[in-house]
DNA sequence: AAATTCCGCAACCGCGTGCAC
DNA sequence: AGTGCACGCGGTTGCGGAATT
């Protein structure tokens, strides 16, 4: 006899504790059902069970539903003889017990297809998971809450968006102008700083988040026009910023970021400027090089047949200019989410 | 080693939708 | 058209192990 633990990977310690907590509601039907009707009940009072499932209880439900299908979730527990309801059945069913589950961690590709489903379907749970095969919208949301949502954050993308959030600045003075996040149009026009730029370190990286970074000065996420970079940046002593856009240069020495062409679509030029190249936003237990260059792998696929050349993004380069001398360090395509996301309009 | 905090995950809850009567 | 029921979905909760203090 097959049962429910023999041919299921090993749970969680936390499916199966030692003692179940048999939490049991005492349901009291309505006063105004017939006798009748009571007695089509199994018993006038029904004990039902809440909580995590037993092995017996996986084993009850797995057994009636592989001989009969579930049929009506309603009537499933009586006639498996459960003391659940209907729904907490089926969800047991959905998000455990059904034979063509995959569990197991998500792999790094599954995780990335559940980023850009989501930046094409939002919250759809259900609709992520449909093209996940083997996972359920339970786990799906999970991972999102518990683990994607963070990353993309660290990485100064905004979770709901999918946009760079570039939110400027917190200062110890809770009347600092904050604003929201930007719009995809790189536009920052609207931004203020209520610190001096002379307080500012001469370290731009010292301005970025995944501190340590002096409190009193920038805490900006790591998408961040590099015109209001070079508005903010401190004159004078040591380095100095050239800020080279749309492929005008302006300034030499010092560090250099260089932001390359937008797409028509208003996809923010230097998006992924402070990423790869300065390396402050680690994923997972990956290096943001390593995971950078299998995120990127996606996009140049993506970008490469793209038949549309307006939207396909361009590439943005960090490199040091070194007594004259001009090294590329990193060259590599920003992170559009209109990539991914016209892609998979195609694809859904 | 004990206490506390953090975090992942399974399960519950409430609501919206569709359908039958 | 109104009502009730079943189902499915998304948000939230709470448990228990892991990590930290």
């Amino acid at each position: 006899m097959m049962t429910a633990t023999s041919i299921l990977p090993p749970p969680p310690c936390l499916l199966y504790p030692s003692q179940p907590p048999p939490f049991i509601v005492l349901l009291t039907l309505s006063s105004s059902r017939s006798v009748e009707e009571s007695k089509m009940m199994d018993g006038y009072k029904q004990k039902l069970r809440k909580g995590l499932w037993s092995p017996e209880e996986d084993e009850k439900l797995l057994k009636h539903i592989t001989n009969y299908g579930h049929g009506c979730w309603s009537s499933v527990p009586r006639q498996a003889g459960l003391q659940r309801c209907g729904k907490s059945c089926r969800l047991r069913w959905i998000n455990y017990l059904r034979p063509d589950l995959k569990r197991g961690t998500f792999s790094q590709e599954e995780e990335k297809l559940v980023i850009e489903l989501h930046g094409v379907l939002g919250n759809k749970w259900s609709q992520i998971a449909s093209q996940l095969p083997g996972r359920t919208d339970n786990e799906i949301k999970n991972l999102w809450n518990s683990s994607i949502k963070k990353k993309l954050l660290q990485r100064g993308i905004d979770p709901n968006t999918h946009k760079s959030l570039s939110r400027l600045l917190e200062t110890h003075d809770s009347r600092t102008t904050m604003p929201n996040a930007r719009s995809n149009t790189g536009n920052l026009d609207n931004l203020q700083l209520s610190v001096p730029t002379s307080n500012l370190s001469s370290d731009p990286l010292l301005w970025f988040n995944n501190g340590p970074y002096p409190s009193s000065e920038l805490n900006v996420d790591s998408e961040f026009d590099c015109s209001t970079l070079a508005s903010v940046l401190p004159s004078g002593g040591g380095s100095t910023l050239m800020v080279k856009q749309s492929g005008q240069t302006q300034v030499s020495g010092g560090q250099y970021w260089e932001g390359g062409s937008s797409s028509t679509s208003g996809t923010s030029v230097n998006s992924c400027l402070f990423e790869s190249g300065i390396g402050l936003f680690p994923w997972a237990d990956m290096s943001p090089e390593e995971e950078f260059i299998k995120w990127s792998e996606f996009l140049d696929s993506v970008e490469a047949g793209s038949t549309n050349a307006e939207g396909s993004g361009g590439h943005a380069k960090v490199e040091t200019r070194d007594s004259g001398s001009c090294q590329q360090q990193t060259q590599f395509p920003y992170l559009s989410e209109d990539i991914y996301s016209n892609h998979f309009q195609t694809q859904l």
